[in-house]
DNA sequence: TTAATTTTCGTGTGCGTACACAACCTAAAC
DNA sequence: GTTTAGGTTGTGTACGCACACGAAAATTAA
């Protein structure tokens, strides 16, 4: 292992000077400059990254803004599972990750919770966009501040306030209208001529409204482009509809129209839906989810569900404190979107994904 | 951040004192241990691998033993680019991994690669055991001289030494059985009743005869479990035939049986047996494959592929060698087997899959 | 009681890098 | 020739931990 003393023994010069030509530091002469990058390449110097961050060790202060997970709502049990993971991972190089909750479904808390959170004076922020108004103002500040933020799991656009966009450092989550297209894609591969397309849509989590609209775009751009013969229909439940009522009416969509064969959810409640359609339907369906929530996997499991569309919301979450960590310590700037994979999911390979993640779920 | 010097000072001792009751390194009185240990626990006190890594310092020494690729097999890049990924990360805890080459398709060569590695007096060893006599004697050396080894791709199975099986501290690689499964269940979803399957084989790649044959198991197993009155068919291509032949046979076979609509090939040889397949048999057909490699990925990209199933070889390279890695330095026992996801790969999402991988793809 | 052991513990150094500070050297200004 | 400013370079310390060495304390033997 070549170390820095090695370089700056070989050109006859201090390790101090080799640091500030390798950090492009200035202060070295031109002379001695080229003198030691040509040892570098040639001796093809790699700085020792774990002895690089213990030198550092400017203690970062991270804050994260995620919604509360509960019993009815295990959704963003996932991403913050990812989150404490890297948390562990990057406590080593002195930085620090304060988590804060809100209710998904209450402004009011999303702002109080940033207002704790903005008390810690954190030297960037991870945060979930789910209120517009209410992001606009918490932007605003950061901006204000200089505090960098990354989006996750929501790509919120808005006009930022010295011109052009959000300034956001990063996005991280799934591209939903790909996803889309991909459920079509998977729609029409288990479908044959002369089936007809369902869709279901169910506004329980009013914010993943944008989400859950591009992916019935992309599911019907799929077919526009491939098969635009292709009969889709649209059913809409609203908050308000209890089971009951969500039950009557798609049984009675599906008796009607019997030539329905496949059915696209396209969001985590999947099951919800599946609970709803009686036996004699299921037997005849296709269907088609996004989310592995453990209600989901269930469905899964018993063969009622055909595929579900992984967004590895773990992933995101762990990959959204790693790279805001990253650009705190090694200054290494992201991609400004960083696409999950779409993983396609059936009962057959489900057990194979997802590991690590189950690992903390059970710990925690 | 809790360091020893803060615990240190908590329970009235020196540093040196945390250190030994925290490798159990005796010389302590068990007093001022139970102490330690209580405010250990009480501080949630995590040792820093950063710093622990860099105090320890031990050069370990790796070695890896793969086939070589080349541009008719491209198949060997991929877990070797992953293995250059985790080289590269490894490199700063002072490990360093040399990699020998062999052609896959002679014993000797790879008892000639194996006899340089052994020269370099390893501290562990990463192999593909392809041939099974000469990896026993292989086995048998590593053995003796205590050196221990995983199996990467192919879990070689046979009488150890000692008794019971080969001691290898884990395989990385695809459970080729469920992953047949898996291609079993695909298929059945892109067809209706009535339809016919045929399973095409070409044995070019010897080694991998028994991760194929597993494959088709499964794939036989997924129908007999689910759908026991499905046809399926079989066509088996040998070395020796050329691909004129192979044309002819398969386009004759398809001609004659017009029922047939899915076609599995369980190799990663799908694009080479799309290319022999007529146009107006295509059309009507589903193609299900394995591997992303190039070739695969151009004929997924026509929709002329409509699923591959990916083992991430290039996850298996990297995850081989960092596995072995925390093993030296952490001494982390790894579970004896590591399975990779079964990735299912289409038109839609492969862009989303392998980024990493195509990073290092580009850069070599 | 003192000497010889053994147990228990503190100190110091090094791992490779980052960075502040000090020291030096050159050349211009007086 | 002396001063001074500016450009260059060397030195020292810290990061948190591991480990060797030796000192102090406790125990046993004489």
């Amino acid at each position: 292992m070549i170390t820095i003393k090695d370089i700056a023994k070989e050109a006859n010069v201090s390790a101090g000077t080799v640091d500030r030509v390798l950090h492009n530091r200035g202060g070295v002469s031109p002379k001695t400059e080229t003198k030691i990058k040509k040892i570098l390449k040639q001796k093809k110097f790699k700085i020792n990254l774990i002895a690089s961050s213990l030198a550092m060790k400017k203690h970062h202060n991270l804050a994260t803004l995620i919604p509360q997970y509960d019993e009815q709502n295990l959704f963003w049990k996932s991403p913050y599972s990812g989150i404490q993971k890297a948390n562990q991972e990057v406590s080593a190089y002195g930085i620090e990750n304060n988590v804060f909750f809100f209710d998904q479904f209450d402004p009011k808390s999303y702002l109080k919770a940033f207002r704790k959170l903005i008390k810690t004076e954190p030297d960037a922020v991870v945060m979930v966009p789910i209120f517009v108004k209410e992001s606009h103002e918490i932007i605003r500040l950061l901006h204000l501040k200089k505090i960098p933020y990354i989006f996750l799991n929501i790509d919120l656009k808005g006009l930022a306030f010295g011109g052009s966009g959000y300034n956001n450092l990063s996005y991280i989550g799934q591209k939903s209208f790909d996803a889309g297209v991909l459920s079509g894609k998977l729609s029409h591969l288990c479908s044959k001529n002369g089936d007809e397309f369902l869709i279901v849509m169910t506004r329980k989590n009013i914010h993943d409204y944008e989400a859950i609209s591009d992916r019935v775009k992309g599911f019907k751009s799929y077919f526009q482009n491939n098969f635009p013969d292709a009969h889709i229909d649209q059913l809409k439940f609203d908050l308000s509809d209890g089971f009951e009522k969500v039950k009557k009416k798609i049984n009675a969509f599906l008796t009607k129209n019997q030539r329905v064969k496949v059915i696209m959810v396209p969001s985590s409640r999947v099951s919800y839906i599946c609970r709803a359609i009686e036996k004699n339907h299921l037997s005849r369906l296709k269907i088609i989810g996004f989310d592995t929530t453990p209600q989901n996997v269930e469905a899964l499991k018993k063969s009622i569900v055909a595929f579900l569309i992984s967004q590895k919301s773990f992933n995101q979450g762990y990959k959204s404190i790693i790279t805001i960590a990253n650009f705190l310590v090694h200054k290494e700037m992201p991609a400004k979107e960083i696409p999950t994979p779409l993983e396609i999911i059936t009962k057959e390979n489900y057990k194979y994904s997802h590991s690590e993640e189950r690992k903390y779920y059970n710990e925690n």
